[in-house]
DNA sequence: TTACTATATAGGTTTAGCTACTATTTTGTT
DNA sequence: AACAAAATAGTAGCTAAACCTATATAGTAA
């Protein structure tokens, strides 16, 4: 998996030129995140790094994530309350959130992927995200009932 | 404004069809969620509604608005982190949040309105709402910076 | 109307998620 | 190797929101 490693190249690159160090908190917490699967939030992402790193503070984790989001290296998944989730996968995809046990789906839609905005709209506003957030009752949760 | 009788009218059969109690505290609580075009969150509800009902305390309506959503009647924006906000506009529409000052603005778009979820979706998942959600900078807030 | 039962409320307590602060350490660069 | 800027650990603080329990109320049935 050379994947990784090239993400972690572009990711140390993407830190210098925002001006940002490069520390093995950071680069632990990136790796963390980019291959988890499961949208974490950072309670998560802290448990996980403790088996790797068992000296950092929750604090830098959740410091951390919130910077990721900031240099556009990993976004906070949009959702209705509850904790924040992190996604460190950055191509063009949308969320399926269950209500009940919370999971996040990953899904991908063309349509979706594109959003026009309405023309309307971008003349008062600058437009820094748009997605489409679907919620509802994923399958082993709607069985249960 | 027969309009707002209409819709306590239907929100109280609503109450009754769930088996919950029509109370002056929920009927109030929802009137005011109704009547305001700002997405207040639990915080705001609570302020305005101690004009009307000054005894009522902060956990009642943050009770009384989830149970809200839980009903049906009323919903959580989506949104990314923050505080919960409220909509209690039911209709098809999209919103458009500042990541500054935290406004949200109502818009509507043919195309949004009816998303069609994808098929593969639908075998799996039970959808309950999907929307499309955008963020960015409000017009008086680009101004100021 | 009155009495009864299930549900809702007020008020206080508690928890969870997140942010702020400061002394210390580390990175990246001269 | 030394220096300055920036990051970290650890603690402490804050705010939103949920929990708990005694009391009060709505809806129902006699």
């Amino acid at each position: 998996m050379d994947d990784i490693k090239e993400k972690l190249d572009i990711f140390h690159n993407h830190c210098k030129a925002k001006g940002l160090k490069v520390t093995p908190q950071r680069t632990e917490i990136y790796k963390t995140l980019i291959a988890s699967k499961e949208h974490p939030s950072a309670e998560m992402v802290y448990e996980k790094i403790r088996q790797t790193l068992p000296n950092v503070s929750f604090d830098t984790v959740n410091r951390t994530l919130n910077t990721l989001n900031d240099m556009g290296a990993a976004f906070i998944v949009e959702g209705c309350g509850d904790v924040r989730r992190f996604d460190g996968n950055m191509e063009n995809h949308q969320h399926f959130k269950c209500i009940n046990c919370k999971k996040i789906f990953d899904f991908s839609h063309k349509t979706f992927d594109n959003i026009s905005v309405p023309e309307n709209l971008l003349g008062d506003f600058k437009v820094l995200r748009a997605v489409v957030y679907i919620e509802g009752l994923c399958k082993s949760c709607q069985e249960k009932k």
